[in-house]
DNA sequence: CTGTAACTATACCGACCGGTCTATTCTTTT
DNA sequence: AAAAGAATAGACCGGTCGGTATAGTTACAG
């Protein structure tokens, strides 16, 4: 009784599905809880009872986006069996499909659902701000593992394993933020392999 | 008379200027015409008389962001006395000054006003979107330079220029963008001069 | 001095915002 | 069956949004 914890209806999954799309599609600003509620069939006490307010709303949809790339996205390209820069290539193909199924799917490439947070609200709301940041944090952490074993088989000289990582990402997402603001996914998959380009050396 | 066009009073540009820092410094979806005439210490029909729509004043101010950034940081690090890369160094150091002083007065790292308008608005607002890849591809025209004369100058091997030109300003902006998740403009400084170690291959 | 246009001031509009409240229904436990 | 808690429905709240309407003020041209 306890741990059981049953789910009595799948209210709270279907707000926070309906979020995701929406806070991806648009943005968090544009989207109110009228019309996350509308578009998933609940009404606003039900919102009100699984979410505190719309913070907690987006919190949950970041810790949901994290879980999902983590079991698509990055398992699918991080495999420890790929040679490690060969799992960068990997994921950028991922990454690749992924916007491009999103931009023929709702007309727009939607871009990194974190990095879009974070340019709206890091100055605006400071818990969102640190969760957003968790969840880049937690993005680079296969690059480095990728980089790290990179170094360890020598197949690439040693670098500031964790600066590399973090230039990596970031050039990931610049390269996401380009696509999005010409429309174009294509984009990716022409700049995306450079990325095992940047080194940062050792201090 | 007709080449006059005297100005009357000033409020059009303390509109502009109040916008410019407003937008900046929160986003444009958070700060409202109201917030930006209380601190222009203008009347809303002042505003309107001057500007047609909120989204008319956003273009205005991209305009307006170009041409000092293009007068500032630009002008500053891509003098063509410099060594073609060592044009790159400078733009980021340049960069790296700005953001962490507007840090420092705001307590937050605003970003790149262009990166932060195009992941808030992209997927929103056509016209705004096609401004801000507008002011984003000007930003990419010195870099090209650059780099053009870098491979003239067979300081670099030859690349595909445009492509690097734009993952170079895609790896700025998701410096940027990382940096402002942290808060920390720190990152900008360790991560900036690995952008010219980016290469896009010929084709 | 007068007419005209540029500019300013503010009340006002409907729409929507995040969030609250109360009442009701459904589900589970005893 | 009864009681209790989980879940739902939707009216309602004060506040803010972008934008309008209208009247008043200033500046300048004739």
């Amino acid at each position: 009784m306890i741990a059981l914890m049953t789910q009595k209806t799948d209210s709270r999954q279907r707000i926070l599905d309906t979020a995701s799309v929406l806070f991806h599609t648009r943005s968090y600003d544009a989207v109110g809880i009228a019309a996350v509620c509308d578009q998933a069939g609940v009404s606003k006490g039900s919102f009100f009872h699984f979410f505190g307010s719309k913070r907690d709303l987006a919190l949950a949809v970041m810790d949901q986006f994290r879980e999902q790339i983590n079991e698509s996205l990055i398992a699918k390209a991080f495999s420890p069996k790929r040679l490690p820069m060969e799992r960068l290539d990997r994921f950028v193909k991922e990454l690749y499909a992924f916007q491009k199924a999103q931009t023929d799917k709702h007309g727009h490439m939607p871009g990194c659902p974190f990095g879009n947070l974070a340019m709206e609200q890091a100055t605006q709301d400071e818990v969102l701000r640190k969760k957003v940041d968790g969840c880049l944090r937690s993005l680079a952490k296969p690059i480095l593992a990728a980089i790290s074993d990179a170094v360890l088989s020598k197949e690439i000289p040693p670098v500031d394993e964790e600066a590399t990582a973090d230039a990596m990402l970031a050039y990931l997402e610049g390269i996401q933020l380009l696509a999005k603001a010409r429309n174009e996914p294509e984009l990716i998959r022409r700049l995306g392999p450079a990325m095992k380009s940047i080194r940062v050396p050792l201090k």
